[in-house]
DNA sequence: TTGCGTTCCATGAAATCCCATGACATCTTA
DNA sequence: TAAGATGTCATGGGATTTCATGGAACGCAA
């Protein structure tokens, strides 16, 4: 995966839903698409299943069938693959970007992100948020809160002065620092 | 890590928000890249997540996929995956060094270290900080000003007449000094 | 016709490309 | 060895392209 998605970024939603994907995740997402060199029009999924999660998560052509390989070798009629076929395959979307670099965010997208008709009118921010191989995309106000809430667990998992990086597990094999 | 990130440099910043990338970390950037014997555009990932510091710090690509490897041994969906997902992932980008040497300082990370449109205009010199496996960059007074107060920090850990190499561990194996 | 979705065009701001220069350091050559 | 040539680096400026975003035009179906 020598492409990946990474960064945060704002974009504005129009009163007809369209948004801009951030021109880095394009790269990535036409680099994840097989098809993209002939039909000039990159395409990539979208994830709304997952009741508990209020963000789409979206993955690349090539990602989305590694992870349905992953599902398949799950026995046939077991409660986990019935679950993951539901949530992952079954609630999700293809969706193709335009000439512009823009998507329109399909109607049950914008359920689960709660965006409303009216905050299409008025005009809503939405957060993109790359997480190495799929990237999520939230509703701003929504993103902020759910950052807030974590900010305060955060606070007691790592004391005052610590290095984020003390979180790593104890290291095995080739690292960082070669120890 | 036959290739380390050594040394202390002074870069300017000029108003475009452009910075040069010190020839000898590109060396090392240019090792750690797989893809740029290919590409002929070194690149590098700039993280600038952590608010408690107030740097940017700079993996080749091979280091942050070593770093990612690491992350990805922690239990799906903990907090502390989560913590360092965000921290390292989320908020970060890649970057790639351009034919004259050089990278624009992308707006998150100018805010981060605190360079402001002002800065900018009126020119400022950005501090690049070696440390081995990864750099910083710094705004330059900001780096002063850290340099001040751990030296002050320092003073209380190593007496006045204490050397330095004191506080190594004792060693094991092959050492400088055959022992 | 009216509402919805799609395609095409317009624009300002930001990012990128391309070329130029002066300071050094190294290499070459008479 | 002195002088010139060459190469790398850090830095600057102007021209060009990309990007995010807005709106108009068009087609289609209820």
């Amino acid at each position: 995966m020598s492409e990946a998605f990474r960064g945060e970024f704002n974009q504005r939603v129009d009163s007809k839903a369209r948004v801009s994907i951030p021109a880095p995740f394009r790269r990535v997402l036409e680099a994840g698409d097989p098809n993209f060199a002939t039909s000039n029009r990159p395409r990539f999924v979208l994830v709304y299943g997952d009741e508990r999660r209020d963000f789409l998560e979206c993955y690349t052509i090539i990602g989305m069938h590694l992870l349905e390989g992953q599902i398949a070798r799950l026995p046939r009629g077991s409660q986990a693959r019935r679950l993951l076929e539901r949530n992952l395959i079954t609630l999700s979307l293809t969706v193709e970007i335009d000439e512009d670099g823009r998507i329109v965010l399909p109607s049950k997208g914008r359920d689960k992100i709660a965006l409303s008709p009216d905050d299409l009118k008025s005009g809503v921010e939405a957060v993109f948020a790359g997480a190495l191989d799929t990237f999520q995309i939230w509703k701003s106000s929504r993103y902020d809160q759910a950052l807030a809430e974590m900010a305060r667990a955060d606070q007691a998992l790592l004391s005052a002065d610590a290095d984020i990086l003390s979180l790593l597990p104890p290291h095995e094999g080739a690292t960082l620092d070669g120890a």
